[in-house]
DNA sequence: CGTCTGACGCACG
DNA sequence: GCGTGCGCCAGAC
């Protein structure tokens, strides 16, 4: 199943990202092949928390750094204390110095 | 089967 | 810097 790959290449990228450290929607889409479809990653890491699979997906935040998919985890400021619990500031819902802890799956990889 | 929506991102004005 | 439109594609209705 081609979707299950899709899937299985997010999880991979995801799961690779330093503590302390983010990425973004469209970096891993590019870094597997679908640049394009980067909203089919936040639709892949909403699948992880129903079949149960732990990813670091507070990790992974839109292109402004912005804590979109804060309100999927289960209280609405469990992405920001999870993020700051790593060393990693939020205020606003937005990653403070996020060009500083941006981690590009390409250029690291 | 037609439409709308959405953890996105880019181009345009 | 901001609003709008479009491409992308799976899922809900």
């Amino acid at each position: 199943m081609e979707q299950n790959e899709f899937i299985d290449a997010v999880y991979a990228v995801v799961r690779l990202i330093p503590q302390g450290r983010v990425t973004t929607y469209g970096a891993i889409a590019a870094a597997i092949g679908a640049k394009k479809s980067s909203r089919m990653v936040g639709w892949a890491l909403n699948k992880s928390l129903q079949t149960g699979e732990f990813l670091p997906a507070h990790r992974v935040v839109n292109r402004n750094g912005l804590l979109t998919g804060k309100n999927y985890f289960g209280s609405a400021d469990t992405m920001q204390k999870l993020l700051e619990s790593e060393g990693v500031l939020v205020v606003d819902d937005k990653v403070l110095h996020f060009k500083k802890h941006f981690w590009d799956p390409i250029s690291e990889l």
